[in-house]
RNA sequence: GCCGAAGUGGCGGAAUGGCAGACGCAGGGGACUUAAAAUCCCCCGGCUCCGGCUGUACGGGUUCGAGUCCCGUCUUCGGCACCA
């Protein structure tokens, strides 16, 4: 047996990643003509705290697609960038008084040495930052282009309020009632603010969903997020007035059954109807004390109806003739359908129940067995519509057709499809965002800044602090602000707000094609090379923020000729998060926590009532965060890559454990090892032939399928199998090598060169099977009788069902069997042979 | 409430309708060692009269055969939530 060094993860890893980076050995070529494969995750944001143990479990996932698909010959686009403005660099440049450009730029430069620690093949030549002017020039540009087609306006609305954050949020950032980055209320506030236009493109964005590669929960929790509704718009005459009110309804077969209105506390008819309205005060105060309530409150007390009826205005059901009562309530929401809905409480639980508490006539109008005096009946798939004039006898479906048609024809409805999506809040009331390049003239109103003025640079400032007045701290820049008018020269002033942090992130990718382009935000063949992205991968929890978002300004950019795709990412799939056991915590003397451990030194370990450990998210407040650089300085890059896919099935959320990622160290020493037993060969030996060749296949197969776990524990097979076996030869080694790079980038490279296989294996190409080879010449197959295991029996594998008579007269069979009766004789080629006896 | 995903050893998890528990962790035993670590070998769901029996949340069903398919129930997690 040959002597060989000993495995030192640290000095390898470097001289590796030196080697990947003075050759530029993946960086993306513009050789437009080789096949091209486009593999993204989700820029970071580069935070103080650094990268953690969650960070590179989506990274090195696609790392692998990547090299995996570099070795396979694809011109591989595999880029990394920095999501750079935000709130929390903001609150650490107000705490410290430090710019927080400069907190940015250390910050990525922290990431990157992390990144470039775990040897991810990232073409760093395209790093793009959102906080580089020369990146935001083209945020703004493509800001100016959706002002130009009126798809951002600015507008007076009632919006979001972060208490916490003091700025408006996007409804897409208001989880349950607060902010879903901060924690702090949430309530409604009347403010003029930027928006986009993304409803305009809720139904586009729907049916592209049907042509693109998502997993599906991405789909369902998108299609549901924006939330089409089919249904009809109804007048409802105003009693004595001439004028008529909207409203929205699923349910026009119910017309008949519409015995009382309901209108949201901020229906503009309330002020239009002012004078005619004779307990106008009570509703004012009902509008104030529902305005108060931040939405975690409104829904807290969900089901419990509050409401106060118009005094003074009446309006006409359309069917019956008949006067019917209008109420307003905050069941009912201005920023849907028409901010007014007639109530069928027979057959809507939220009228119904509106109308028990208030003694409103319930009329029933589609008859189901049930009594809806005493309970909601909602039920649209059975039913038969009663009380309803020409509708009666019909069902459900039958009526809302019926109705539809007679409304259209008598004047007074038409058919009508809502979305529940909203218009997108596009502005945030802070410092370190993107100006939106915008003038407010007094003569000329909002005026586009000239296209050759961007970027718009962000002024320098002493204050970051926000202002209570729901002002961004740039109103207070009065040499900023203070412009001259782009289209008339009169004096005027700059929009203070700035853009969200979702904006650069909406395009990175298209920039990635081309990052350094000054006349363009990428040149046309660039993008019409690289895009569509062929694989993204990202957090379930931008499925309606970063991932919607960005396919509407793609589709936007699509729809004014930037962008060759209507759909940016082909596929997209989601990765679990990295948890962590929750341990007995202390404090030390800065205040640090940090497990309390036992006597023998171990962590103790929390358990819940059923004495199982208790999982939670990673926390610095909880002590239990495993940083990266301890567990590479511990294990090394190539086993922590190895671990963070071995853990678990990859789109699971999983626990790390800390011997869990040793045993990954101990199976790349198990390899180093194996070249102690290196023969002359350098084909396959005989007896191995079948299982390298069925490992090359499910390792290629699962790492395109994201089974990682499963890839690595074949491999862990092969590798037990010339463990035992005790030689291994060259083609073995080299196969093995090839196969396990992608995961183990440094040691398979340090092996491959050790032993003399050639050129670095980046350069070398993916193993191909032969499925002829994975055949072995004999199997061992299971005997059953009436499916019960009787025993096992080695036969040639290729017995066919002929030849797999002869069994009959094996003695296991022959015991197994008995004196019984042969009813049925199953055999499963190379599985098992299943006899049935009576 | 609605939508979605999932329930398999002590743990993370494997199983195109075909030998449940691959692979790894933890644990136990042995070899090597003055010793320890490392390494190597063996054992490792439960019960057992050592023949077997039983077992994939629970109850039914389909099938020669069910962790896998169908019906029902329970539980957990995630998303949405007064969207008319």
């Amino acid at each position: 047996m040959r002597e060989i060094p000993m495995y030192d993860p640290a000095k390898i890893e470097k001289k590796w990643q030196k080697v990947w980076a003075d050759n530029k050995a993946f960086a993306a070529t513009n050789d437009y003509s080789k096949p091209k494969y486009y593999t993204l995750i989700e820029f970071p944001y580069p935070s103080g705290a650094g990268l953690h143990v969650g960070h590179p479990r989506p990274y090195t996932a696609l790392d692998i697609v990547a090299r995996k698909r570099r070795m396979q010959g694809y011109n591989v686009l595999h880029p990394i960038g920095w999501d750079a403005f935000g709130l929390p660099t903001e609150n650490y440049a107000i705490k410290n008084h430090v710019h927080p450009a400069e907190i940015t730029k250390k910050n990525i430069d922290h990431f990157r040495q992390q990144l470039q620690m775990l040897g991810f093949s990232f073409d760093y030549d395209r790093e793009v930052d959102t906080t580089d002017p020369k990146y935001y020039k083209w945020t703004q540009w493509i800001f100016l282009q959706m002002f130009k087609r009126g798809l951002a306006y600015k507008r007076e609305m009632p919006v979001n309020w972060c208490t916490g954050c003091k700025c408006v949020l996007a409804n897409e950032e208001v989880v349950e009632g607060v902010c879903e980055r901060c924690g702090s209320p949430v309530v409604h506030k009347q403010q003029s603010q930027w928006m986009l236009k993304i409803t305009a493109y809720a139904q586009k964005l729907l049916d592209g969903l049907d042509e693109v590669d998502f997993i599906d929960r991405v789909k369902t929790s998108q299609r549901n997020w924006i939330g089409r509704s089919e249904g009809a718009e109804v007048d409802f005459a105003l009693e004595g007035t001439g004028d008529k009110l909207r409203v929205f309804t699923t349910r026009i077969d119910t017309l008949f059954g519409a015995t009382y209105m309901v209108l949201s506390p901020e229906h503009p008819y309330i002020e239009k109807y002012k004078d005619q309205i004779k307990n106008y005060d009570a509703l004012m105060e009902y509008r104030a004390a529902a305005a108060r309530k931040s939405d975690f409150e409104r829904t807290e007390i969900n089901k419990d109806k509050t409401g106060v009826e118009i005094d003074g205005l009446r309006a006409i059901n359309p069917m019956t003739g008949t006067s019917i009562p209008i109420w307003i309530s905050d069941y009912v929401l201005m920023t849907y359908g028409t901010g007014a809905i007639m109530a069928v409480p027979a057959h809507d639980e939220r009228d119904w129940d509106f109308a028990k508490k208030f003694g409103l006539p319930i009329i029933e109008v589609v008859a189901g067995g049930r009594n809806v005096q005493e309970e909601c009946y909602s039920d649209v798939a059975t039913g038969t519509l009663v009380n309803s004039g020409f509708l009666n006898g019909m069902s459900v479906a039958e009526a809302k057709k019926a109705a539809v048609e007679y409304a259209q024809e008598h004047g007074f409805g038409e058919r009508k499809i809502n979305y529940k999506l909203r218009d997108w809040v596009f502005a945030r009331q802070r410092y370190w965002g993107e100006p939106i390049p915008i003038v407010h003239c007094p003569k000329c109103g909002m005026v586009a800044l000239d296209e050759k003025d961007l970027p718009l640079l962000l002024p320098e400032v002493k204050n970051y602090e926000p202002t209570e007045t729901g002002e961004s701290p740039l109103s207070k820049i009065t040499d900023w602000v203070n412009c001259k008018c782009p289209q008339c020269g009169g004096d005027a002033k700059r929009e203070t707000d700035t853009m969200p942090q979702w904006a650069g992130s909406s395009w990175y990718f298209l920039r990635y094609c081309d990052p350094k382009n000054d006349m363009a935000l990428a040149a046309k063949e660039a993008l019409e090379y690289w895009m569509p992205v062929d694989w993204y991968n990202g957090g379930m929890e931008h499925t309606t923020l970063h991932l919607l978002y960005s396919r509407f300004w793609n589709q936007f950019l699509n729809d004014i000729g930037v962008s060759p795709v209507s759909e940016p990412y082909k596929k997209r799939t989601s990765h679990g998060m990295v948890l962590a056991y929750a341990y007995e915590t202390e404090r030390d003397a800065n205040g640090q926590v940090s497990p309390k451990k036992d006597e023998n030194g171990n962590p103790i370990l929390l358990l819940d009532d059923n004495g199982k450990p208790i999982i939670e998210k990673m926390s610095k407040s909880r002590g239990n965060v495993v940083n990266p650089d301890d567990v590479v300085a511990e294990i090394g890059a190539d086993a922590f890559r190895m671990y963070e896919m071995f853990m678990g099935a990859f789109d699971q959320a999983i626990p790390w454990s800390t011997t869990g990622a040793a045993g990954c160290r101990k199976f790349i020493e198990r390899v180093w090892r194996l070249q102690a037993n290196l023969t002359e060969d350098e084909g396959l030996s005989n007896d191995m032939k079948a299982s390298v060749h069925a490992t090359i296949k499910k390792v290629s197969e699962d790492y395109d399928t994201l089974k990682f776990n499963t890839a690595i524990a074949q491999m862990m097979t092969l590798v037990n199998e010339l463990v035992k076996k005790g030689s291994v030869t060259r083609g073995e080694y080299k196969t093995l090598l090839l196969l396990l790079n992608p995961v183990a980038p440094h040691v398979t490279e340090e092996l491959w060169e050790m032993n003399g296989f050639g050129a670095p294996i980046y350069t070398q190409s993916w193993p191909e099977y032969d499925e002829a080879a994975m055949v072995k010449d004999e199997v061992e197959i299971a005997i059953q009788i009436n499916g019960k295991i009787r025993g096992r029996v080695m036969v040639p594998a290729s017995l066919t069902r002929e030849q797999a008579d002869t069994l009959r007269e094996h003695p296991d069979v022959v015991k197994a069997v008995g004196d019984k009766q042969i009813v049925k004789f199953i055999f499963v080629p190379g599985r098992l042979l299943n006899i049935v006896v009576k």
